[in-house]
DNA sequence: TTACTTGCAAATGGTTTGCAAAGGG
DNA sequence: CCCTTTGCAAACCATTTGCAAGTAA
């Protein structure tokens, strides 16, 4: 129940959080705004583009979705989860997997020693080429 | 001499693109097109915007600049280096500051192993407060 | 000469914003 | 009821693009 979570923040309830908590649940993936516009067109859905906007910018300033990365101007999010991730991304076809692995922790602390910084999260992508591009671009 | 790098990469020698080339040197750090373009304006010189974003564009096809990372929709570039650096990003001024570790060499390869993805780069970003920012947050 | 580069102005496209109407508590 | 949210249309802004004139080789 999204209700309870919203409550919890202090988020004002409304049919249209709900849907989008939920379709962002069933995409279960790093997305961006135009994959929760169109899952919702898919399900006869209509909510404004700018409702979207509005209430992922609220979601993640109240720490439910985290801000993945920027990839050609589009921002990805992803729901927070307790484990901390990071990412792989296809420079062909721009699909984003999961990975487990995070050895920065020490690095991080280190880090904030060296620098002064007081640091609030890192973010390590590995770019390349996913096997299915792969095949792809040997067929060309 | 940049003229040399240029016919090198088989890029064509103008004004403009030595200009670019000395301006981006100057700046000695990770920038985007509107640090060279303030840059220049500073020293009297006036290039058309669109004339940098495309030179950027092709300095960057031609592995003179590496892409680091878009924060708010800015693209930030540096001149490509032979070591592998890695950077730390205040999330109040975006500063942007180059590090040297690089632990991951070895879970790249396994990664690629497992995934099967054709690794061709990793990004690792550390974001934080800068002691600068830091400061100023207390002062308010 | 001949293709590439440049400046200018307009277009693009993801994201944001102002405003009036609708909805939550 | 009051304050927040929503839909709509327009604005925003970094970046890209079309075109005519200028420039490198």
């Amino acid at each position: 129940m999204y209700s309870n979570l919203l409550k919890e923040k202090n988020i004002k309830i409304t049919k249209n959080r709900i849907l989008l908590l939920e379709t962002i649940e069933k995409l279960n993936k790093v997305f961006n705004v135009d994959d929760i516009y169109e899952s919702l067109k898919n399900n006869n859905h209509k909510i404004n583009i700018s409702t979207i906007y509005r209430n992922v910018n609220t979601f993640y300033e109240n720490d439910i979705l985290d801000k993945i990365t920027e990839v050609n101007g589009i921002i990805y999010y992803q729901l927070q989860k307790e484990t901390h991730l990071h990412y792989l991304i296809c420079t062909q076809c721009n699909q984003i997997i999961p990975l487990k692995e995070c050895p920065l922790e020490e690095i991080e602390n280190n880090l904030s020693k060296k620098t002064g910084y007081t640091i609030e999260s890192h973010n390590l992508e590995f770019r390349g080429i996913c096997p299915k591009c792969n095949k792809n671009k040997k067929d060309i």
